[in-house]
DNA sequence: TCGGCTATGATACTTGGTCTCAGAGAGGCG
DNA sequence: CGCCTCTCTGAGACCAAGTATCATAGCCGA
């Protein structure tokens, strides 16, 4: 079987955390999977992985992992709650591609300023944002089918 | 019993939608509440109104009012969801004081640049951003207290 | 090896929301 | 006025997501 990577695992040692067989397997999962996935799903791919483990014990994980910042929660259109393996580090948001499911992270660095504007403009101290942002990435916008107006030299 | 505003009401009819007793009551305890209602909260705020509404008409009050525009869902921090009534019409995006409850309304004109980076940034095609921002208003900031000694960058 | 702590599985429960279905009520029209 | 249709409603079953509880298993350090 399938075990989570080494990165994956010596992030959750480092959060002070076990790893146990059924955290491997969960962390496992959200690293094949590489799109968020929602809670039905992942219960249903941990149970088809070891049916022994229970509801509670996804849902602990997940938090546990979450406080280790190694998965995030993100917000599917439709109001469901998907949850991703993320590679970066830190506070971070998410672009989430409508057609393949591929997640992108953007950094904070890139968030501040816009943040800082509005905490100017509406007098507003932020204290927490997340936001996530459905579209389209480049992949699946498709070759020779671009955005009329992306011809943007994007780095 | 209060009524929902006038204004309110013309929306509801912009929409081509009935106005009924119950919308009635829903859209008034929304006009009332001015910070986000949670499912909970709104459906005891409607049956101490009158306890024959139920909960099947709560929701779909809700999404008929969203539908035109004039309620919003805001995910509260917990991954709650809050219904509020907005003032400003099209899309915009909300920021949430966490002292008082209250929502100040961000125009769709304000996050565009930024989106539109991220865009370019990320060669990435937004679809639909909407974001829900906590933090704390002026007002609850606390008066005596400049804010350029307060800001805090966001997490 | 012993004690304590962490993690686990089972299960019940809560919350948030949807679906279905029969019926009430308003509006339009002849 | 009477009828027809269409929207909206209430009740309640149902579902999905997540939490709480509790006894137990297993790891780990002393």
């Amino acid at each position: 079987m399938a075990v989570a990577s080494d990165a994956v695992r010596s992030r959750i040692l480092a959060a002070g955390q076990r790893i146990t067989p059924q955290r491997d397997v969960i962390a496992q999962l959200l690293e094949a999977a590489s799109r968020p996935l929602g809670a039905t799903e992942l219960c249903a791919a941990v149970a088809a992985e070891d049916p022994r483990i229970g509801r509670a014990t996804v849902f602990r994980t997940l938090a546990a992992l979450e406080q280790a910042g190694i998965v995030a929660q993100v917000s599917l259109p439709g109001g469901q709650t998907g949850y991703l393996l993320c590679g970066t580090d830190g506070h971070h948001h998410h672009l989430v591609c409508q057609g393949c499911g591929g997640v992108d992270d953007v950094l904070e660095a890139a968030v501040s300023p816009f943040l800082r504007r509005l905490e100017r403009d509406h007098r507003f101290r932020v204290d927490h944002a997340s936001f996530t942002i459905y579209g389209t990435c480049a992949r699946c916008a498709g070759p020779g089918v671009p955005r009329s107006a992306r011809s943007t030299p994007a780095r």
